[in-house]
DNA sequence: TTTGGTTTTGCAAACGTGTGTAATTCGTTC
DNA sequence: GAACGAATTACACACGTTTGCAAAACCAAA
């Protein structure tokens, strides 16, 4: 009792011409032209006939689909769902459609396996091009591009990979900036609760940035890693470390939340008594109490800058080029400043 | 330069037989046998060649392409993220890949055309199956049905939609309990932030659960529609309520935190003067100060449940049924509760 | 009418895989 | 050794679309 799928066949016999005819009607290809009149008729029988291109065969016969693969991360937890919303719309604005993916998680030794398995089934079926979420950690770049070998173009973003054109967010400068934000409030002993900084070029750029601006004034950094339960990894380091520091910089909003908690039980306030700053600008970071200073991550302008990147490459443009985005600090109650920005607070 | 890829005919003109003999080797065809000697010799040459067999091409040909559409809501905000993730995991388990698209806003006017539009697209690409996030909309069953037009099988997850197999969340029952428990600790006057509730099999079932309740116990019930931005919605609402009611029902986790800054900020103590109870079981919702007594809703069992259904459908059972699932009560500190469940508590 | 050029159309191959039908091979039994 | 059935393989077509090439139709000028 199925119904029998409309076929350019169908169109062309109705009207008594070849399908090739109806093909290039349909297409508009410029190469062959079509009069005009056959154009009308087969548009009016294919609106008739309520037909609906295969795109699947188009794909097949071109080795174009339309389709691009999104290949995100797990270990951003809750920021993944923003970040592939905003991909979504910004390849629906292109008229692009998504093959999503997460690949497991960071610290996970399957983490290439997976990775490259969920590459390997992209490409089987049929995209056009990859997008690749980045963690920064090591050998990202040759797993790619090994699992990749050459079959379509990449485009990373968040972490840099060598080799790869892509978007990175500069997360080195915006956790420079909040960090010297809390040195010039007067704050001494600052930690840093987030993925360890392992030399330059390596591992986390929010690390990195703390770093800098540590050594850079003379003070002594120290991080903790956060794990997978971002929250509740915030509130754990918190009740260890208690108020041993007098600011905490936190690699995320979420962390940050956590560290309220641990902070608040302990009776220690903050800002009064530590000063906290997360990262990532969620939207309850400006409802939770004490509204909380972060950075904003453009997770938009990430996902349109890649694609757009990405349809460049496609049109046969060779880009290799970094597109670097910074992250703005939003200054509000949690680091105790008196400088608030207040159109991002609520009043 | 670009390399040439490897299809089945090149496997069997070095092994000199026929492709259709390597293709059947291959996927371990039933009617036809091949032997064990020509299946191991095509399976080795696969290997060394490091053949990727074309999906596209076997999904033009088969008709099933191994891939799912997954139509979330932009509506549901925050919980969207999670609720991919359980969707991407659930298909990859079951080696399925997944379309993403995201509709938008309810409160949209082109919301169906859009939802067409994107169910289109979704079925010229080739899915075995649509997986579609209800809202529970008026009309919605009629505009998915429409759209579809029975191209391929359908499975609904979140409000029930007439018609289609799907996974139902009971909302209702959730909501039920969670005012009759705020009456239980005494409250009289109840107010609900969410959608409305416009009557008998319509809108919100979380509405309609807060709305029995307050009937079956002789109380006045109260509702305030919640926009787009969850959070900040909840914030605006609560001070304009302020403490006109004792306790707060929220739609989800995010607007219960909007209500805690709003009340925070007009000196009312939550528990103490207003109970709130939020939903959700969001990973911050054990860590915001008050502990948020919430509902979890089981993203994971919706996801699994409903590409089990999915898959049972395409296999031919004629499953037409719903599905309904259930949320569970977390009381934390938020209603004021003596009744802790210390094991969702931090500790 | 022929010629030459341009516009429009049809033919057929191609994309990579699955599969029904027929042909071949093999092994067994009379 | 012929005959038969079972196991294995080959042939050929199908899936829906694009596209290069050749054929046809058309038009204007000679």
């Amino acid at each position: 009792m199925k119904k029998k799928r409309v076929t350019i066949k169908d169109i062309a016999k109705t009207l008594g011409v070849s399908h090739s005819t109806v093909s290039r009607a349909l297409s508009r290809n410029k190469s062959h032209m079509v009069s005009e009149e056959t154009r009308r008729q087969v548009e009016q029988i294919a609106e008739e006939f309520a037909y609906r291109p295969n795109l699947l065969a188009k794909g097949f016969a071109t080795g174009k689909t339309g389709t691009l693969g999104l290949l995100a991360c797990e270990c951003y937890q809750e920021q993944a769902g923003a970040q592939i919303e905003s991909f979504l719309r910004a390849a629906d604005e292109r008229n692009y459609r998504l093959l999503v993916g997460m690949s497991a998680e960071w610290d996970s030794s399957s983490s290439e396996v997976d990775q490259a398995a969920q590459i390997e089934k992209f490409i089987s079926r049929g995209i056009d091009g990859l997008l690749v979420q980045t963690t920064g950690g090591m050998g990202e770049p040759e797993r790619i591009l090994g699992a990749v070998d050459g079959r379509v173009p990449v485009v990373t973003f968040y972490y840099p990979a060598r080799g790869f054109p892509g978007v990175v967010l500069d997360f080195a400068a915006g956790f420079y900036r909040a960090t010297e934000h809390l040195i010039a409030l007067g704050h001494k002993r600052i930690g840093f609760l987030g993925e360890n900084w392992e030399g330059p070029g390596q591992g986390s750029s929010k690390g990195r940035g703390y770093f800098n601006a540590m050594n850079e004034f003379g003070l002594h950094p120290e991080s903790l890693a956060v794990g997978r339960q971002e929250t509740e990894s915030g509130y754990r380091l918190s009740r260890e470390v208690k108020d041993r520091y007098s600011a905490l910089v936190c690699c995320t909003d979420y962390t940050a939340i956590g560290v309220y908690r641990g902070l608040g039980e302990s009776g220690i306030r903050v800002p009064q008594d530590v000063a906290v700053v997360g990262c990532g600008d969620s939207d309850v970071s400006a409802f939770v109490t004490p509204a909380l200073t972060t950075q904003s991550t453009p997770a938009r302008g990430i996902a349109r800058t890649a694609m757009d990147l990405m349809l460049k490459i496609i049109e046969g443009q060779e880009v290799v080029c970094q597109v670097v985005l910074t992250s703005s600090l939003i200054v509000r109650e949690s680091c105790g400043s008196a400088i608030m920005d207040s159109s991002r607070t609520p009043k």
